[in-house]
DNA sequence: AGCACGCCGACT
DNA sequence: GTCGGCGTGCTC
């Protein structure tokens, strides 16, 4: 027989490296190594990851040697056809590698890794030694106490630092036993089950059974109580067994009893693996009612659909989007399809989930981040093995789940920035990611918005995307009044002292005399935004960002919200030793405190990151104020996201200017999509709201589109504006990021950096800038910014990018310096 | 990202 | 002198 040449797998593994890592498969291993299986594989001197295999070929490499995989993990692959295809498509767009999209997808519950552990050698004779060193000895007391141990957990007990080699040379010398054992992080579910262990037909065994429990009246109700269940659930054709916890609680008697049923052979007690997915019980219910509007512009998106693959939904606030979205997924799951319906912030949409699982029961999927990696591997698994129609209701990471048969892709407020991920790589937008992923599947793409994005408005009057408006508030609302009241002027005629003019105050005052209720909204967090010396003008900043403090008074503390990190007000400046300490400004906290002394016997809310910290306390506030336990709601971003309330009739934006003056092209679209989203939150049904914006730039043009409602009218002023100063949808934006924990030789080289870029790009290269997050844990960043037209090939574009890259590294000074690129930043 | 190797300053 | 700090290069 000819022998059999050898395969070789091309595996992606999760780390930030760019290219597959070839392994030989071991003639065992042939036919169980396939796409898409998750494999364990040797990498370096001693780690072992999980990765995926990527592709299979006959072609062995020669400039190395190759390993064999280790062991394949399931019969069956975990990343499915076009799943790997959009991963590719996502490294290649977003410039980063496919290991970086992979551990963003795959939860870390099924990539099992390889970690040291060190223990005492028990052989070791403890001969006083005197060689032994202080380190070596602070080592062993603390292995001795504590067992097994990662080096990591051996430098946190001990305090010493790069402990690597000592305990190399420990390991030699034969005191300690290293060894890398592969960790399983995923834990199944186990459910306990009781079940007869004897026939239950067989009169004869029954009856010794029985006789074997008399005179045990605790065992003989126990068992009365099995037996009874087990005929309901054989009426029901379920399996002869019972949950023990159901039958505890059923028959009120001790774990005891039923553990002496099992001694005695009359009922066996064992464990199962169950799936964590919540089927919540609920059974398929009615669709909802459409309005003429509803019914049209859904009739709309779906001749859209004939001939194009996406279509933006622009209905306003309260016009009524959710039903419509209903309508398609269950035209979706009728057809066998599976549907995607990703919303920008998961927390924030108890509602509607509420509201789907009500139509579409158990075929309602849950995904996001605030999941443990636990039930997340458990989705994972039921979308691995059941095909059947269901709809994922999720935030950006659900568009990598292992869909089967995806009909639909609905994105819900499409120009969230929430769906760009930022800080670890991969930077993908999921909206663009899930026009790709539908695509892919030869599925369709919703996108709804009452803002819609600079970007894709441009695209659907291009007749790129379809287009379907919906104008019509729900039952005829209507649109809130918008009130600008100028700051600078009511300052110069003593009409406000504090953050809310008098006519603010005096409306708030009359709206809650009335019944009614208020939201003020004010975009920061904490007590005082300020802290500085009065007498020489120090600003106290975070020891690792280089960002200012946030006094927060209930906490006592300075904050910084970029990273966290929590300092004490200090009473004398560190800079020139006086008690001149002042904070001043305002956010949430404090208004909230004004808010409670300016409206005496009006109760206060107050809805920020710092209040909404436990796990239901955002549900809490959101509850307590709709059933009216609340006159007053301060919030920041928070309040706005698509939270009906009914008796809201007054919304107070106290400084619309924290919003329009952003250094960024982005700051008039994010500020006219947050003001008319806060607004839409006043006015309900029987009275029109109000809305006041206080500012300082009431001659600013987005504030006159707000006040008209006129999202074409700021549509076509903001594209003016993006394509006289050449950006997207002229451009595509590409951000580099240069990060050095050395300043001045990153000021250096990142102004060497841009000159090479503009060398190539021209002026197409802007900066290089300090971004507003001038530095984070202690690494210095520097942001250079490159435009390039729309019609460019973007391949080329990263081959320059790319080859720049390397140049740099060329120069051994500037090896350490990272360099990561943000494509399309928001 | 880890992790090992290899070359310089602060203690024995 | 050695040990431990940290820059540099490699991982199929």
């Amino acid at each position: 027989m000819p022998s059999k040449a050898r395969l070789y797998a091309e595996v992606i593994l999760p780390l930030p490296l760019f290219g597959t890592f070839t392994y030989s498969i071991p003639t065992t291993l042939e036919g169980k190594a396939a796409v898409g299986h998750r494999v364990i594989v040797p990498f370096g001197r001693k780690k072992y990851y999980t990765g995926i295999i990527e592709s299979i070929t006959p072609v062995a490499p020669e400039e190395f040697e190759v390993k064999d995989i280790s062991s394949v993990l399931d019969p069956w692959p975990v990343v499915k056809h076009p799943q790997l295809k959009l991963w590719e498509w996502i490294a290649e767009y977003y410039l980063c590698t496919a290991g970086d999209v992979y551990k963003a997808a795959v939860p870390a519950g099924l990539k099992v890794e390889s970690e040291t552990f060190i223990e005492l050698n028990p052989d070791y004779e403890e001969i006083p030694d005197a060689r032994m060193t202080d380190r070596e000895a602070i080592i062993m007391q603390s292995l001795d106490h504590n067992g097994k141990m990662t080096p990591a957990e051996i430098s946190k007990k001990t305090g010493l630092n790069s402990i690597e080699s000592t305990i190399s040379s420990m390991v030699e010398r034969r005191m300690l036993i290293i060894a890398e054992k592969l960790i399983e992080r995923y834990r199944p579910k186990k459910e306990t089950l009781v079940r007869l262990a004897v026939d239950r037909n067989d009169n004869e065994a029954m009856h010794k059974v029985f006789d074997a429990v008399k005179g045990a009246k605790k065992q003989e109700m126990m068992l009365i109580t099995l037996l009874d269940n087990l005929n309901k659930r054989q009426q029901q054709q379920l399996p002869p067994e019972v949950p023990r916890q159901h039958l505890l609680e059923q028959s009120g008697l001790s774990p005891a009893i039923l553990a002496a049923l099992a001694s005695k052979g009359i009922v066996e007690i064992f464990t199962r693996e169950i799936n964590r997915f919540n089927y919540t019980g609920t059974e398929q219910g009615e669709l909802p009612k459409l309005s003429a509007p509803q019914s049209e512009a859904l009739d709309s998106i779906h001749r859209m659909f004939i001939d194009k693959n996406v279509t933006l939904l622009h209905g306003v606030t309260s016009s009524g989007k959710t039903e419509i979205y209903i309508h398609l997924i269950d035209y979706i799951l009728k057809k066998g399809s599976q549907a995607l319906y990703l919303v920008p912030e998961i927390a924030l949409t108890t509602q509607l989930t509420r509201r789907l699982q009500k139509v579409f029961g158990k075929r309602v999927i849950i995904y996001h981040s605030k999941f443990s990696d636990n039930e997340r591997v458990d989705i994972w698994k039921r979308m691995l093995h059941d095909p059947s129609p269901c709809v994922v209701i999720g935030a950006r990471s659900s568009l990598f789940l292992p869909f089967s048969r995806l009909g639909l892709v609905i994105v819900d407020e499409e120009h969230e920035s929430s769906y760009k991920q930022f800080d670890p790589a991969p930077r993908y937008n999921a909206r663009d990611c899930a026009i790709v992923l539908a695509s892919m599947h030869g599925a369709k793409t919703l996108l709804g918005s009452a803002t819609p994005a600079i970007e894709t408005y441009y695209k659907a009057l291009n007749g790129r995307y379809g287009l379907v408006t919906l104008s019509e508030r729900y039952e005829g609302v209507q649109l809130p009044l918008i009130e600008i009241v100028d700051l600078n002027d009511e300052r110069r005629r003593g009409r406000i002292s504090g953050p809310m003019s008098a006519r603010l105050a005096m409306m708030s005052r009359e709206a809650v005399k009335g019944g009614e209720q208020v939201i003020l909204f004010h975009n920061r967090r904490g007590f005082a935004p300020v802290v500085v010396c009065k007498q020489c003008g120090y600003v106290p900043k975070c020891q690792n960002c280089d960002v200012s403090l946030t006094y927060h008074r209930k906490a006592g503390e300075m904050v910084c919200h970029y990273c966290g990190a929590t300092y004490k007000l200090p009473t004398i400046c560190p800079a020139c030793k006086e008690p001149a300490i002042e904070v001043y400004g305002y956010g949430t906290e404090r208004i909230e405190e004004i808010a409670e002394s300016s409206f005496p016997g009006a109760r206060i809310m107050r809805m920020d990151l710092d209040t909404t910290r436990n796990k239901d306390s955002y549900l809490n506030i959101i509850n307590d104020f709709s059933l009216g336990k609340a006159d007053i709601l301060v919030g920041t971003q928070m309040v706005t996201k698509g939270l009906d309330f009914e008796r809201v009739s007054l919304v107070g934006i106290l400084n619309a200017d924290n919003l329009i003056n952003f250094p960024d092209f982005r700051a008039s679209e994010r500020a006219f999509n947050m003001l008319e989203q806060v607004a839409g939150r006043a006015g309900r049904r029987n009275k029109r709201g109000l809305v006041i914006v206080q500012t300082s730039q009431p001659a600013h043009p987005i504030l006159s589109y707000l006040q008209a409602h006129n999202y074409e009218g700021f549509y076509e002023h903001e594209l003016e504006e993006r394509r006289r100063y050449g950006y997207p949808p002229f451009t595509r934006v590409i951000n580099i990021y240069l990060k050095h924990r050395d300043e001045d030789l990153l000021i250096k080289a990142a102004a060497g950096y841009a000159e090479t870029l503009r060398h190539l790009f021209g002026n197409r290269i802007l900066g290089p800038d300090e971004p507003h997050i001038a530095r984070i844990q202690s690494l210095y960043i520097r942001k250079i910014m490159l435009k390039v037209e729309i019609q460019a090939s973007m391949s080329k574009v990263k081959a320059i990018l790319r080859s720049v890259y390397e140049a740099q590294m060329a120069d051994k000074s500037l090896r350490s310096l990272v360099v990561y690129y943000d494509v399309d930043p928001m």
